[in-house]
DNA sequence: ATGCTGTATTTTGCATACAAGTTTGAAAAG
DNA sequence: CTTTTCAAACTTGTATGCAAAATACAGCAT
């Protein structure tokens, strides 16, 4: 379903199919976002975007709307939109939810799931570990962030779904903060090989609190490479 | 259709001040969808609501993108919004997220909350058992809602409480469903008594514990009472 | 020199106009 | 009588124009 082409495009004024465009925009913006090419706290003037995106207001506007209301963009009344900033704090706060989420899927996903879906998550765990081992980091995020949606939606959960995509962009946000350093990806494939094995288990309970601290030493991670290295103004924790 | 309350304000079409159009839209639409005067599954057509609340299409499509980020409404493309459907598995699912991560509020305001706040938390408490005694089940309603606000904010975590304020909506919708019997009423009391406790006792885990359970009693009491005596086209569990 | 004020420019908010897609219904063919 | 086709009406999607608010800046007063 969420198989997207890789389509790198950050299109111009390129003339889409003429459906779709409100859904395109959405997605470029949360691209950018995510990816850090708008920075957190820059301000977005609509008509630059638009010039950007090659779309008119109206549409960017309903776009800006839908991505505040996930949290990616920041709207002031009549002072317009800003790209939502992401301080240490935040994303602390952001991984306790998410933390708390997948824990919850955890034990709905062991109850629910099929064994052919959790035989199907371990084939995507071995991929991952795969490409591990040959030092393929964009493709072992790929499959990272595959598994952990596989165990969301082995939850049957709809709603839970649907938080958990919303505040995933905001995680992907953070994990393009820093550098995973070797240490960390070599210690997540662990807690990974945990996990499948608690879940082919169906320990419910047990896979909850691995994947809670899963997220919590990944959360570890992020705040010691940032808390070290990174610019004053990129996400100190803003105390004002 | 449904017959409207009071209706003092809904706004035909008064010139408002000018700015704050948008925010004002978004409300409106929210409440009547969470009261239920606009039912579940209903098609929205614009034209229809631009009349009602006195805007044109412009910034009503703006809150209509807003409201179904938040899940009150579905959008399909070139085919316009309806108020999203509230099956009964919907229900389910979500009461099972918000006493996830009511509990995640628990655990965390043991830690955070100030004496003070706590005090605060005990007086709403009281005069929500008065409401409660005196049979006034709106204030009752209204207090509720506020001492699980509260306990959310004191939590400290601005991403739990937006998650929160948007499944909060739809929780509010679930309760116009059906009507709170007395025995669940005074259930429900209870269970904010020994709530109050672990709170004062700083007692995260069991808060956490409780509050949980405070909400999986009410999801089965507004289970009871549909599976019995709703009308079809209410939210019979939607296998299509 | 510093602070204030009024005006000009920019930017957002809303409304309307136009284009594209979807639905409906009636007429014609089987 | 049923089914198919096609066009008209309606609905949504997008672009543009206009008004109000905010910002920037120059000129003035202290």
């Amino acid at each position: 379903m969420s198989a997207r082409p890789a389509e790198t495009d950050q299109p111009a004024k390129e003339p889409r199919r003429k459906g779709r465009l409100h859904t395109s925009t959405v997605d470029a913006l949360h691209r950018m976002i995510v990816t850090g090419d708008l920075e957190p706290g820059q301000k977005l003037r609509e008509q630059e975007l638009c010039e950007r995106l090659g779309v008119s207001r109206t549409p960017l506007r309903e776009a800006l709307r839908t991505l505040a209301a996930q949290g990616l963009v920041q709207l002031t009344q009549n002072r317009g939109a800003e790209v939502a900033p992401l301080t240490l704090a935040d994303i602390t706060a952001l991984f306790d939810v998410v933390g708390s989420l997948e824990a919850l899927a955890a034990r709905l996903a062991c109850k629910a799931m099929t064994d052919e879906a959790i035989a199907e998550i371990g084939v995507l765990h071995y991929r991952m570990m795969l490409h591990h081992v040959r030092d393929e980091l964009p493709d072992y995020f790929a499959l990272n962030q595959q598994i952990h949606r596989a165990i969301i939606e082995g939850a049957q959960n709809p709603v839970l779904l649907g938080v958990w995509e919303a505040l995933a962009a905001r995680v992907e946000r953070a994990k393009y903060l820093p550098n995973l350093q070797p240490n960390r990806w070599k210690a997540a494939m662990h807690e990974h090989d945990a996990m499948l094995a608690a879940l082919v288990a169906r320990d419910g309970n047990e896979l909850g609190r691995l994947m809670e601290a899963h997220f919590h030493n990944g959360l570890a991670a992020i705040l010691a490479a940032n808390g070290a290295e990174a610019p004053p103004e990129t996400a100190v924790d803003g105390s004002a």
